[in-house]
DNA sequence: CGCCTAGTTGAGGTAAGTCAATTCACGTGG
DNA sequence: CCACGTGAATTGACTTACCTCAACTAGGCG
């Protein structure tokens, strides 16, 4: 039961979910998996079956351009799906690495089907979850084509700490985030070396820090002015459904 | 019959539909409206019961930042819905500007729900093609991460041309196209002036021209590789239903 | 102990932005 | 019919945000 708390923490906050539902997603688990930091899980252009539901640890989706450059799409964290997408489209355009070792679940296209067939209302969850990571990326690319390196820098580490509060990881005060420089300058669409400029600016403002794997807030308010953050697209505050 | 080709010959690209299934999608076209290019037809941070399927012209999604910058998200073209995201969700996190007089059909919410249960059939070709129009926003965040500015125009007219072959309204030859230059940066993260001049590099270089509201492919093949352009993304060319 | 990865900082280069002027097509009203 | 205004495209001169290359530090681990 704790173990599934992320991702019902994360779908309440969009569908009162009845005991019932919860005891349909919790059916949804079939078998437990562990993969290591680094090695794919997905590969672009694999056909596959499945999908996964993150049970500890972090990953992300990437594009990789003929370059050998590669566009990080998003960092998923515990509660999200792996690969939701691929299982609808049975081919996936693009990959999943895992950041950390991480946990998941297994989840096979023939029951996440059946279920929704059961309890239509876990179905419009689950597609208001994939909704609100659509807008995500929308998000994304809004700050990757219009905001400059510190405000895309800032709003990105706003709006994982958002995400991170939705299942208890994090709060205004910081999070404990396993990202690389690296990692995030592929996010971002800038290069290490500048990520690391942008946060020295940050921490100099007196807006944030982000050492040893901790980010810690240090104006909050002040941080979601200069990036210009609003949360509204990750709330769904006023869902359809209560 | 004819008016609704456009939409049912893109899904056609991922399910054969019977001649029921069409019968429903026709039984969708509630009201017929017409809005003039420029005005906005959803508002970001509005909630809206209708979308709309795009008859004839062409439109914008886009966001606003607070300081007056805009990113374009996506256009939409003949077949395409507007707003369906805001259906599911209830309210509407983007903008939506025709860029010419369009013609659209409304789509209430409860009708199409309702056809979703009547065929199911068309509910998974219709969530194809969300799901499409996410693997698109993808595509674009990759391109306005990590393509410089000559490669992600170009990719952006083939997409725009592959997208448009679809309906019958472009080939590898070319296709009349309304957009400006401004709605070009808008949408890839560049100045207007920075548009203009990169249309120059590529009409140079032999590889296309882009005059009078029409792009010509002077050399398909040639602009393809440059542009790193494999649009596998788009074609869903193994579709889970035959 | 030495390698490897992550982070840090400096120097110099470049892709793309900004500002500005010009042209052209167009519509509109006197 | 012409004067005028407006929106789009075009081009030049100059600026800048971010990149690349490179050197160095510090921690972790075989």
């Amino acid at each position: 039961m704790i173990a599934t708390l992320p991702l019902v923490r994360k779908l309440s906050a969009f569908v009162a979910l009845s005991g019932a539902e919860i005891d349909v997603l919790e059916g949804l688990r079939k078998r437990r998996r562990t993969f290591v930091a680094g090695r794919d899980l997905v590969h672009q252009g694999q056909s596959d079956q499945a999908a996964y539901i993150l049970m500890s640890g972090w990953a992300c989706s990437y594009k990789e351009l003929a370059d050998g450059q590669r566009q990080i799409v998003d960092f998923q964290v515990p509660g999200d799906f792996l690969g939701l997408r691929s299982v609808l489209l049975h081919i996936s355009d693009h990959s999943i690495e895992p950041v950390t070792d991480i946990e998941v679940t297994e989840v096979l296209k023939a029951d996440l089907l059946e279920a929704f067939a059961q309890t239509p209302r876990l179905a419009l969850a689950i597609f208001w979850a994939a909704s609100r990571d659509e807008a995500m990326v929308v998000e994304h690319l809004v700050g990757v084509g219009r905001r400059n390196a510190a405000e895309r820098l800032a709003h990105f580490l706003l709006e994982l700490g958002a995400r991170l509060a939705l299942i208890g990881q994090g709060s205004k005060a910081g999070y404990d985030c396993p990202l690389t420089q690296y990692l995030m300058a592929d996010a971002l669409g800038l290069s290490a070396v500048h990520v690391n400029r942008v946060l020295r600016l940050l921490r100099e403002a007196d807006l944030l820090t982000f050492r040893d794997g901790h980010v810690t807030f240090i104006n909050y308010d002040g941080l979601t002015a200069f990036a210009d953050f609003d949360p509204s697209y990750l709330d769904h505050a006023d869902p359809l459904l209560t």
